[in-house]
DNA sequence: CTGAAAGCGCTAACAC
DNA sequence: GTGTTAGCGCTTTCAG
């Protein structure tokens, strides 16, 4: 690394002091025109840059939000991030993100690192594997603004952003009923997830409300969300003597593995089956038959969520601020598939 | 912010000098085993955590690479970021990703933030505005590695690491001509990025190597790269007296466009027109027909890239470290859309 | 083996 | 208006 300029180095060269030299950098008030602008002509004539770092370990407050989601790789995650980022950025916060890429282990060290970088904030989604919330607690206790988004933790006493994913899968589900399907498959996750667990229950209710009846078999519960794994849980229910004539799948994804199964095994969508899924994924438009689903408005519980915890941050008293928690409606999209 | 415990506090309890604090944190072969034990002890019970600003000030490096992509919203740039974390992470560095959004200005904001943040290397894929490289030019300078990848500039002495784009396309077009097409169109970007620039070389290569026609009516050129603008291209392109039999677009999503306002406009694929993509995107897969396109590996790029940095990191002499340009030849996946 | 002191680059009291 | 001094949290000579 080549030694870079500093404000030593521009004091030097125009005999003032360092605090000179920093107060003109920082266009402070009490310096007079001259020496700013001759400060600002040699900074710029030697390209000084600030160095950030410095600056934060005094100000105790770097200015970064750090992001901790299980991957970008999914449109929901990236999108919310690109939420996170839009209002971060135009209040002067920069964000950092992170994939934990459904590792514990590698959560917990993420958050310690992000914990030990001074950033002023940390928005998180916790990875699939995620039981134990200790980390979490620690770095509150440490006096770092915390923000659960769409992956949290109903102990966790912080604020929450999220999907109601509750409503969101009753909805759907209704939909489907409304269809006039009465035998109503549902493909989800590990129900530990509280995702899961919230969609499973909005299944169920819809079913009730309705007053058809619930069947284990025709629940399937997949851990690793993939088109190949949904595709082997389908065609184990489609060996079923009692066939359901509508799957609804916890995720876009799955959906896309049903469809693509029921086109090899000659079933007709929607006519044998109807096929529902969740996200509003690019993918549902495109392909043939169009797949019906819940639109997650992602950027926008991204925005929400940098809202809150700037709000946070930016709250003198710990004591007024509030932990909020925002659960926000998916909407219906219907397609070709139901 | 809580006030936090720092070696100075773990100093006075033992009643031993910071020094020894830091030291022993760092598990120093010149402090007694005792000392060290009783040093951990009293950080673990008074729940100490480095501050990794200060370790970065004095080592002068961060540990952290600085990435930025025009987007993380795309599978390409998401799975080639998962590529240098990978690498990256084994190598203990962290990765800090950026968005510009395809705006100039706001790369050239990113790229100082990054410089000025200590980040040890920075990987960069250009936005499609960017045309003046003298932000990068200028951190070169300032002694901090840069490696350009994906969207690269020839201009710059740097390391480089992208698709084989002239390959690529070539080899589709190839492709597209061996099944007997003769009038192929090409729906593309602004030739004045690199990117854009190679593959329509190689559509005009493999269109001449085979003795067949340019037509440049057959050539549009579109910014935006979503279905929407695609689908309006291809609705001109049909509009021609003399029709094209094949479509090849610049990016997978273009292609899907173009799918969608075939099925609109009655036109059977892949008999009446092929199409081709690039990327081998998801979703090329799931739609029907399924798209034909060029797999680029992407996440191996991100790997590649990041192991190309932090050699160039690590190499004690500046002087020893060559400048390496490796070009990743993408495969073909022929599918049911050729 | 351990401590004192200087310093990374910058800011902030407190003087004058 | 500007300089002096101290210090953010940590590491690193140099002594002893």
């Amino acid at each position: 690394m080549k030694k870079s300029i500093t404000i030593k180095d521009i004091a030097k060269e125009l005999n003032v002091s360092t605090a000179t030299v920093s107060r003109a950098l920082r266009n402070s008030s009490e310096i007079s025109k001259e020496t700013k602008q001759a400060v600002m002509k040699i900074a710029k004539e030697m390209d000084y840059h600030p160095n950030l770092l410095a600056r934060s370990l005094i100000s105790k407050s770097s200015k970064v939000l750090g992001v901790v989601v299980p991957t970008i790789n999914r449109q929901f995650w990236s999108n919310s991030i690109s939420g996170i980022e839009s209002v971060a950025y135009k209040k002067g916060y920069k964000v950092m993100i992170f994939q934990s890429a459904e590792s514990y282990q590698k959560e917990v060290e993420i958050v310690e690192i992000l914990a030990n970088s001074m950033v002023d904030g940390i928005l998180i989604a916790f990875s699939k594997e995620t039981q134990d919330f200790a980390h979490i607690e620690h770095i509150v206790d440490r006096g770092i603004p915390v923000l659960l988004f769409e992956r949290v933790c109903d102990a966790l006493q912080l604020s929450k952003v999220k999907t109601d994913d509750f409503f969101g899968s009753k909805t759907i589900v209704n939909h489907l009923i409304e269809r006039g399907r009465k035998k109503i498959a549902y493909i989800g996750g590990p129900l530990s997830l509280t995702v899961c667990m919230d969609r499973f229950l909005g299944y169920q209710s819809a079913l009730s409300d309705n007053n058809l009846p619930f069947n284990q078999d025709w629940v399937v519960e997949i851990s690793d969300f993939n088109t190949d794994n949904s595709s082997e849980a389908f065609k184990e229910l489609w060996k079923l003597e009692n066939k359901p004539d509508a799957v609804f799948c916890f995720a876009d994804i799955l959906a896309i593995g049903v469809l693509a199964v029921s086109k090899e095994l000659g079933i007709k969508i929607p006519r044998d089956l109807a096929i529902a899924g969740f996200g509003n994924d690019d993918i549902t438009k495109y392909v043939s038959p169009s797949i019906s689903t819940m639109a997650q408005p992602s950027f926008e519980i991204g925005q929400l969520a940098a809202r809150l915890i700037l709000k946070e941050i930016n709250s003198e008293e710990e004591i007024d601020f509030i932990y909020k928690t925002e659960i926000i409606k998916p909407n219906l999209i219907v397609r070709e598939s139901s």
